[in-house]
DNA sequence: AACTACTCCTGGAGGC
DNA sequence: TGCCTCCAGGAGTAGT
């Protein structure tokens, strides 16, 4: 679940602790994890220094010197941790196994060392998660090949550009629709409806129906909960339960607890596979829309 | 274009 | 205890 807030918290960690230090080993323990471009390997970041730590989307690039680079993807399980003597210094992503606790954990499939004698692990449970090495020359081109859609806490990422979004993709659902990195990239399954809940909007409305009203409050609430979650702590879910902190998440990973704002339960549906949580009082069903519950 | 189903994986929860 | 099924959900792909 490392979504945008997740990993851009992780890359500011990582910017204020990383950069400038050396990597003088690298250990492979799971070699589908690792990927490296053709003609690289293990041995060309030995030796590479950390230059910058950038983020596209739920991506996240370690730039090094040697015009190399590592392009990391925690999907859903993945965490990178950088320990020394057993002290967190930079944590971020799925938070299982717990942070702070022994590494390398079972799941971990990727360390570092580096040159001050802490470690960088990656750890992922599921295996899903991956670290690409290539030539920093490639990540652009890389990158835009995944197709992303404009990046939500930037400048391009404007009111009209969200409108055109809605526009070329109007017969698409909300919750599909927010889920889909090419429309937008960052939000993931906790934010996406807890931008919807926000913004008042039920998941299984059309990107079309949608008043110019409940378009700038869609895309307020989208970037207001990314924000919320940087500023305020990420959320914390884990196995699709919620440990709110703060109140957040407000919805996600809640069934029948009761609405923060009207106090009815909010429910749980499927919208293309995955568990969706909404409040059917405060976002009213569309017309259209075959009961959930939620009209009436 | 948009939908569903399946795939990659493991671990935790709940039923019996 | 132990075996089974279901569920978690980012993203790619195939088929309708």
């Amino acid at each position: 679940m490392p979504e945008l807030p997740e990993v851009e918290t992780l890359r500011r960690a990582l910017s204020r602790t990383l950069v400038g230090r050396t990597i003088t080993g690298v250990e492979v323990r799971l070699p589908k994890v690792f990927q490296p471009a053709p003609g690289l390997g293990t041995r060309d970041v030995v030796g590479a220094r950390v230059e910058a730590v950038r983020r596209r989307g739920k991506y996240l690039v370690l730039e090094l010197s040697d015009g190399l680079s590592l392009v990391f993807h925690l999907r859903l399980t993945g965490q990178l941790v950088l320990m020394r003597d057993g002290e967190v210094i930079a944590a971020g992503g799925h938070p299982v196994p717990e942070f702070g606790s022994p590494l390398p954990h079972k799941a971990t499939h990727l360390i570092f060392d580096l040159d001050d004698g802490s470690h960088l692990y990656f750890t992922d449970i599921r295996r899903f998660g991956f670290c690409l090495l290539m030539p920093t020359a490639e990540v652009a081109t890389y990158l835009a090949e995944q197709g992303l859609g404009p990046e939500v806490l930037s400048p391009e990422f404007t009111l009209e550009t969200f409108r055109e979004v809605l526009r070329q993709r109007r017969a698409a659902r909300l919750k599909p629709l927010l889920l889909d990195q090419r429309a937008i990239a960052g939000l993931g399954n906790i934010y996406a409806d807890e931008a919807l809940w926000l913004a008042r909007l039920h998941p299984l409305r059309t990107a079309g129906s949608l008043t110019p009203e409940e378009e700038a409050r869609l895309y307020q609430a989208i970037r207001e909960v990314l924000e919320h979650a940087l500023t305020y702590g990420v959320a914390r879910v884990v196995g699709g339960r919620a440990t709110p902190r703060a109140g957040f998440p407000r919805v996600h990973g809640r069934e029948g607890e009761p609405c923060p704002v009207c106090g009815g339960p909010i429910e749980r549906i499927r919208v293309g596979g995955r568990s969706t949580y909404f409040c059917p009082r405060c976002q009213q069903a569309p017309h259209d829309c075959a009961s959930t519950g939620a009209d009436r």
